[in-house]
RNA sequence: GGCUAUGUAGCUCAGCUGGUUAGAGCACAGCACUCAUAAUGCUGGGGUCCCCCGUUCAAGUCGGGGCAUAGCCA
């Protein structure tokens, strides 16, 4: 697959500069960075920019709070940010801010040419508004009575408990979140984007091959059911940029945070002297993609094609939208301590295992993407280092021990690397087209071939026998040509393992241009383990930071943990612990109880008798996932008559409540009946 | 509520335009090897392809209905 080089600029979503990055963020960028760095590994020209996304209200409302100015707290999220980033070897071009005056000249540059356009009007309407604060509060600043259902505590938006969506001014007894006081009904001039003027462009540019179908199927929804025009602006005070032509107005953060993939490449065009227009002219021949998350679709498809459109600008060239990232199948949890920042991960594990791990998992699809850990531990050992470092680790010894750390003049298997060497276009097809997880099955399928052809020619045989030793020679060649080429397949997804391999093999860049270069006669540098496996510890780590962190700072003081502790209970004696009568139970029957919201009704085996259980644990377990079992349960507590029935006891959970309760479990081979003390 | 995805071995996933006994990796069992970071190779067990109905000579693959999960409704 080679073509003339490609000129390519490449974006990801901008970070919002109010929180740490997490691997909910890195699935993206590590996507993104893969695309890109393949594409310069192919020999196009690709630029990746990326700029924290710095305004907004929350912003504001955060530096405030803690007692900083908004411009300090932003540059302190984002030197972390950068820091996070670059640990985890994206490789921005240039990363930026939208608190920036390329963006503020690009920001007035394109509301100037819509409003010239007639795409912007200026509507006077009602807004909620905090007397206290003197602020107009968004929807989720405001909390009340549902309109519909009377359900208290409400956002302003919409009712999470009978679903009904309203304006935040039909709240009933509405109340700020920031103060707490009552808002009132205050008039504003705010300006809108009109987007339904854009309503057959948009028809004909999301079905021009630019989306994912299912992305297209979604938008044409929307389209079909009318576009709405869209509010591009907030009143003062905000953290953001002025209107140019309306004092004390400001733009809407979502409508300069796109235009920040603009300002971040002019600054690097402008720190290396490329022409901007000829990638961002209407008749560019240059690509543009943004990747990007399924929330956010909206934005990118619709408003800012349209935008762009309007302003005279070139559209992005595709959108490349991905799922969520969950852990252990589900949503990332704070409670279960699977939402894992970025850093915390970093101090536990390399950051290439997780970029390896997503390229398996990854396709040129809108799903979303499990993170689980046991497989992930399991799929990087076995590959990376059971695999793929093998191949090296168990033949270079010989080219080391008895050939002067000098490869053979010939390959022991021509046909082998050729025929490693004739699936680089469909691996480059498969990357392309961000098909990586195709990628990873056709170059681990090839590190199976190798590991195969190895075992058949029995080296460490060969070696025995002075008069087969040269055959050796060989053999080891031939393994660490195809070492180098499936390397050079996964340097995308694996940059500093290349760097490694590279330096190991003494400096043949693992570059495409570099396919056919053959190492014949090359001398190799000694072997070290390119890569470590990974031990569950690590893992139980980077899921259980709080812990680790509690006992190692038990004499500081206790600084805002991330959730509450509760106080301890009295002290007791063990005479007062011996009249609790734990036992070890095997649950035999889960049922829902008609009629109750929260209860399950258990059927608990103690070994030598059953009982009928009523617990509240229904939000957070299904019961066909709890029969069969084994938890533990209070079995001399008085029993208790119920609604529904007669409760003999009581399992025990830690937890909150809600969905977040946590039944107990005893480790394997307890027996049912068994006293717990 | 409406819409959109997804539902294939214990786990994570492939299965193109319907076509012989449904695949891979990991996990598991046995054997081999002992060069290698207890790595590798060979062999094997294991699946009502969510359920029902339908189209067809033939359905995991198409159509309808249902169930479950996730997300979206700006």
């Amino acid at each position: 697959m080679s073509s003339a080089p490609r000129t390519i600029l490449v974006t990801s979503a901008l970070p919002y500069a109010n929180g740490s990055i997490h691997l909910g963020h890195m699935l993206e960028y590590i996507q993104t960075d893969i695309w890109v760095r393949f594409q310069k590994q192919s020999g196009h020209h690709c630029v990746y920019v990326c700029a924290d996304d710095a305004h907004g209200t929350a912003i504001m409302l955060r530096a405030e709070a803690e007692g900083v100015t908004p411009e300090t707290l932003i540059a302190n999220v984002k030197a972390e940010h950068q820091a996070d980033f670059a640990d985890f070897q994206i490789g921005f071009d240039h990363y930026s801010s939208t608190h920036s005056t390329a963006n503020q000249y690009y920001a007035e540059l394109i509301y100037t040419r819509v409003r010239d356009a007639g795409g912007i009007a200026v509507r006077a309407i009602e807004q909620l508004y905090d007397p206290e604060k003197g602020l107009f509060l968004a929807d989720r600043y405001v909390k009340g009575g549902c309109p519909r259902c009377h359900t208290e505590d409400q956002y302003g938006d919409n009712c999470e408990a009978c679903g009904a969506t309203y304006q935040a001014a039909e709240l009933i007894g509405p109340k700020s979140t920031l103060s707490g006081a009552t808002p009132i009904l205050k008039a504003a001039t705010h300006l809108f984007f009109e987007l339904a003027q854009h309503t057959d462009f948009l028809r004909d540019w999301t079905r021009s091959g630019r989306l994912q179908p299912e992305v297209a199927n979604k938008l044409a929804e929307w389209i079909d059911g009318g576009l709405k025009s869209w509010d591009i602006s907030r009143d003062a005070p905000y953290f953001g940029f002025e209107v140019p032509d309306h004092p004390g107005v400001y733009f809407y953060v979502w409508l300069d945070a796109p235009i920040g993939y603009l300002a971040a490449y002019k600054e690097w065009c402008d720190a290396n002297g490329v022409d901007f227009d000829a990638v961002w002219n209407p008749n560019s021949e240059a690509e543009v993609y943004h990747f990007i998350g399924k929330d956010i679709v909206n934005f990118h498809c619709l408003f800012w094609p349209a935008m762009l459109h309007q302003a005279g600008f070139r559209t992005p060239t595709g959108v490349h939208v991905h799922g969520f990232v969950t852990v252990d199948g589900r949503k990332m949890s704070k409670s279960r301590g699977t939402f894992i920042k970025a850093r915390t991960y970093l101090d536990a594990l390399d950051p290439e295992y997780l970029r390896y791990y997503f390229a398996t998992k990854l396709s040129s699809r809108v799903e979303d993407i499990d993170l689980s850990l046991e497989d992930f531990v399991q799929k990087v050992n076995s590959d990376l280092v059971g695999k793929l470092v093998n191949i090296a680790s168990r033949t270079s010894g010989f080219i080391t021990k008895h050939f002067d750390s000098t490869l053979a003049d010939h390959d022991a298997n021509p046909g082998l690397i050729r025929s490693i060497r004739q699936a680089a276009p469909g691996i480059q097809a498969a990357y392309d087209s961000r098909e990586y997880a195709r990628a990873m099955r056709d170059i681990m399928a090839l590190a199976d071939d190798v590991n195969a052809w190895i075992a058949e020619v029995a080296p460490w045989t060969a070696a025995k026998n002075p008069e087969t030793l040269d055959q050796v020679q060989a053999i080891c060649t031939t393994a660490l040509q195809a070492f180098r080429l499936l390397t050079l397949y996964l340097q995308p997804v694996l940059p500093q393992l290349a760097k490694r391999v590279e330096a190991f093999l003494n400096g043949v860049p693992l570059t495409y241009a570099s396919l056919d270069v053959d190492l014949f006669g090359h001398r190799i540098e000694p072997f070290k383990a390119l890569l470590t496996r990974i031990e569950m510890d690590q893992v139980q780590q980077m899921i259980q930071p709080e812990a680790t962190s509690q006992s190692e700072s038990l004499a500081s003081a206790p600084s805002s943990p991330e959730h509450d502790v509760e106080p301890l209970a009295q002290t007791c004696t063990i005479d007062d612990f011996n009249k609790i009568d734990l036992r070890v139970v095997t649950i035999v029957d889960a049922k829902a109880v008609i009629g109750a919201d929260k209860l399950l009704e258990l059927t608990l085996d103690l070994g030598d008798h059953t009982r009928t259980v009523f617990s509240g644990i229904k939000a957070a377990y299904d019961p066909a996932t709890l029969i069969g079992r084994q938890t533990v349960m209070i079995a001399n507590l008085a029993p208790r008559t119920m609604k529904f029935g007669i409760s003999e006891g009581m399992v025990l959970a830690a937890g909150p409540g809600g969905s977040d309760i946590y039944l107990l479990s005893p480790d394997p081979g307890a027996n049912a009946g068994q006293r717990i003390r």
